[in-house]
DNA sequence: CTGTTAGCGCATTCAG
DNA sequence: CTGAATGCGCTAACAG
């Protein structure tokens, strides 16, 4: 059995009051003899009471907490958004509660199951199916009976004939930035590396490489763009792909921070030189990118500004207020050493 | 307001029984007719209706919730151990309350406080308070009086006059096995950089690290026994203070991976070359070790054993069977290749 | 197999 | 300024 817990009636009834005056102290919300206060307060840190927030909870319907869907904490991107995200949210008064989905969308399923159950005041969608370019019907009629009951904001996702409100990064201008640069450093033949068909991030980011590209009268040869996934493992195999083929790009541009990582690693480990022989560019300026060598030119997120303004609408909405439904937030280019001027040898 | 939440008397009144029948279906506790069954089953699902486990967790006088308290969820050490323990809880069916305090000492106060509050079943304690090696008597009152609440398992760290559940790595004989390594290659010269005194791993390490060389008959200079954090940013802070050594060791052991890091990152731009000017090794095998070039040789924390043990621990103190008051995980040596035989030039 | 009742811990009426 | 009573949503105990 669990230790009998200390209620308001205990405390009420050691200090000779009656349990709506000890919940007045709780709660502050109307006055009190000091006198009979200070009584209270003595008994309540003689016992060490503390307030029972489910029953309170039950009672206001409302938790003051907030769920945040993601597929997986270690991608420094995720971690990094959700600490933000998560400090703001602490500053306006919520809790949060963090459901790694592990990129699963059954664990996705019973994680927001668990949220509605868990009556969160709101949930922050970081990733997962809200990243497929093309929505599965039975997850949106999901998520929109999840909507039904409780706010939700997605964050650099979307999901067709699911009306959310959604937070996102400019990934369109994150990438022109890059093309642009690119091109200014006499590049002509650059690749699109990484990142995976189907997933709305990389479609958008080399649907906007594609069509720059063309704009500036460059082609894209096919065989240049490669998919391969999110992580450095998928970087080192996709970059064994662009050991292997007859002509290459002299510079390429990776899904994000990670896929570039392995692609500098395993081009250093066959000889080529980062950026002598090939210049790579990342997304996202997750933490590493600065540290690892050469120091990776890349798009910064505005993961402050995205993570609090992800948590402005969603508590706008909480709260019955008007809220933008589409915000977009504007990138940054940041210039490191993974790319450089490129001259016929 | 809140939209009108629906209940069991809802669904019991749309489906002709009484709320009680609803609760059986719900929980599967009883037997209900099968023709009952799919009546009131029709119903919620009409309604999609989820019970409220607030309510429900307020009568059991338990949430089946674990709150984590960890210093820095970007760290990929916690990351990763996160990600292990809550799998696993999750697997006993207990959810996870994330509370990254941001090493600030204020809000680790807040939030023991708050899933005291929110009546978790029990707590994971991941870091904090709990590595220092000196322990703040206020600190420890305050832990004692949550232990008296909600049972606590410690990782990797431990409170002077707390008498609390311990899940350990077995760190000294992680830093046993590096030293053995670098004798064997030849070194004598050994260092040790990064961590922070007080802070009990580090104290751990260094320690053991300076006894182990004694025993082997080997001295260790003062000067080469550097504190400085235990970030990548701490580890170029040390390399500095190491490059303006006047003799230099030829090896040096870092108080873990991302101190590893920015050593090798600073030493390589001042043209010392790892491992064939000086070894370097780490410590936690973070997911980053086997990428950062030349690939860091280091100890690996089993952070699924590690993650694994601690909740089992916790949750057989919450069910009230005996725990084994500390266990010490072992780790295994990786060997990569940043660090060679020594010999005279 | 099913219904009735009571209470988990709290905050909010409404009286006094 | 304080106390008594009520109900948030659910389930366990007890009848039937």
């Amino acid at each position: 059995m669990k230790k009998e817990n200390i209620t308001i009636y205990d405390i009420a009834k050691e200090a000779n009051v009656s349990p709506a005056t000890v919940s007045r102290v709780l709660t502050g919300n109307a006055k009190v003899r000091p006198q009979t206060m200070r009584k209270i307060v003595d008994v309540i840190e003689k016992y060490n009471f503390r307030p029972n927030s489910l029953a309170r909870s039950l009672l206001h319907k409302q938790s003051k907490t907030i769920g945040f869907i993601l597929p997986d904490i270690n991608h420094p991107f995720f971690s990094t958004l959700v600490q933000k995200s998560e400090a703001f949210a602490l500053e306006l008064g919520y809790t949060t509660f963090l459901c790694n989905t592990m990129n699963n969308s059954e664990n996705e399923s019973k994680y927001l199951q668990s949220l509605v159950e868990k009556q969160v005041d709101g949930i922050i969608y970081l990733g997962g199916r809200i990243n497929d370019t093309d929505t599965d019907q039975e997850y949106a009629e999901e998520m929109k009976k999840v909507m039904e009951r409780v706010p939700v904001v997605f964050v650099n996702g979307q999901m067709s004939g699911v009306d959310a409100h959604i937070v996102r990064t400019d990934e369109e201008s994150g990438v022109e930035m890059l093309v642009e640069l690119l091109v200014n450093l006499n590049h002509k033949k650059i690749g699109f590396l990484g990142g995976l068909e189907g997933i709305s991030s990389t479609d958008v980011k080399k649907n906007t490489f594609v069509n720059v590209m063309e704009n500036k009268g460059l082609g894209v040869n096919k065989g240049w763009v490669l998919d391969a996934g999110f992580s450095i493992e998928s970087g080192e195999e996709v970059a064994a792909k662009f050991l292997s083929l007859k002509e290459r790009p002299t510079a390429v541009i990776c899904a994000n921070d990670l896929v570039a990582i392995g692609v500098i690693k395993v081009l250093t480990k066959f000889g080529l030189k980062v950026p002598d022989d090939v210049s790579v560019v990342g997304f996202d300026d997750i933490y590493l990118a600065k540290h690892f060598p050469p120091g990776i030119t890349t798009i910064s997120q505005n993961y402050d500004q995205l993570g609090q303004t992800a948590i402005k609408v969603l508590v706008d909405l909480i709260n019955e207020k008007e809220a933008k439904k589409e915000t977009v937030i504007p990138t940054s280019l940041v210039l490191r050493d993974s790319c450089k001027i490129f001259s016929e040898k």
